[in-house]
DNA sequence: AGTGGAACCCTACCGTGGTAGGGTGGTGGT
DNA sequence: ACCACCACCCTACCACGGTAGGGTTCCACT
């Protein structure tokens, strides 16, 4: 088993190259004498029960079999000398509140700078919490992060895109209309003629189908 | 200036911890003499300044400015002779299909395989194009990547949690009815509970204020 | 015993969304 | 000259969504 001064830790995320450049930073720079990467929840175990329980586990939040939920209260739950921490690669307000409210010593963002990820494992060896602040002002994720399709890759003509776009704001036809300066009913037209195209039943199907992807002008 | 035989290569990453670890990777089994770790565009040029154009350039598709697309094709513009490869982290098939219009000369999931990166790598140095095929049947993204939040969290009494699960998936009043065995006025005073608890108009207002966002049983 | 809330049902009313079926004018292609 | 397509306008009709009244049961809390 493990000497009793050695640091050991274990790295789990789902991008096997992430996972083993953060391992090799915690050895590289964290003073840690062993640190194993891993892809999956299921892994995890079989790592543990080779090499004993991490000083240190660092864990992704998004797992591919779900939330890293289950595996983190199991770990802090069989092991509880070993000191958790969650990474996340998205920075999802839903994500931190949830990260709070479990058993952990740490939360943390993957885009942290390494110096603020040298900080923060320090701080949760030493035996204090470290919860990154959410950054002012960066809203990135929902609205940013996709890409807006084109009208013509829809199959649809360049009004219809415009029309398309407002509809997917939540935009009712008469608001459309006088944004457009068109007839309430020429919009109704382009709004038939958009679904028709796309088929969807009615603008509540569209909207849910074509949910959080968006449409330029 | 790089001597002639002499390889080097750029990653561009937001997270830090994830350029280094791919950079280090490449160094220690790519056969890379030389790989520097960018987070973002701007720092891009002032390397490539320095130390000449590398000979191949890895780029994370979305970057804290938004997309990487202006950044690679002034790349491919101004050092044709550097090989591109576009990396992303989502499995996003508007990714891959922008991607794939791209002058660039390979496209890899961050989730690949070292192995498979590695591959992938030697390809593209050799001069062949290297673009991942999509995993079959893996539909996490929209889906499965994002917290469900629970009536109780947004105010709402059990039913009118059930009822507005059913309404983000886009089914009319009468629909949900029958599924909850209900009558349709009955859920037209669920709907109008939920509305006037969360302060939309009416559900299309609802259901794009709540786009993305899932709600449990 | 009384109060309040949640869940359920009812009738009645009205605004919006969407379809049908008609029309005009402009543009690009053959 | 013709056709096809787009964009725009019109009237008329009906289904759906949502509000506003009214009501009953059951349960929890005081």
């Amino acid at each position: 088993m493990t000497p009793i001064n050695e640091h050991s830790a274990l790295v789990v995320d789902d991008h096997p190259l992430v996972a083993r450049g953060i391992a090799e930073y915690l050895r590289s720079h964290c003073g840690f004498d062993r640190a194993d990467a891993i892809c999956a929840a299921a892994d995890l175990w079989a790592n543990i029960g080779r090499f004993g329980a991490p000083t240190l586990a660092l864990v992704d939040f998004w797992l591919p079999e779900g939330t890293a939920l289950p595996a983190l209260v199991r770990l802090r739950d069989e092991y509880p000398a070993t000191r958790l921490m969650v990474i996340s690669g998205d920075d999802d307000p839903a994500v931190r509140d949830k990260v709070r409210r479990l058993p952990v010593d740490g939360f943390l963002l993957k885009q942290a700078e390494p110096a603020v990820f040298a900080q923060a494992v320090a701080a949760v060896l030493h035996g204090d919490a470290w919860f990154d602040e959410a950054p002012v002002a960066v809203q990135t994720a929902g609205e940013t992060r996709n890409l807006p399709l084109s009208p013509a890759e829809l199959g649809l003509t360049p009004r219809q895109g415009e029309v398309l776009a407002m509809m997917l704001k939540g935009l009712p036809n008469k608001r459309i209309a006088q944004a457009l300066s068109l007839t309430e009913q020429t919009v109704k037209e382009h709004v038939s003629g958009i679904l028709d195209r796309l088929g969807a039943r009615n603008r509540i199907d569209l909207i849910t189908r074509l949910r959080g992807k968006r449409v330029d002008a």
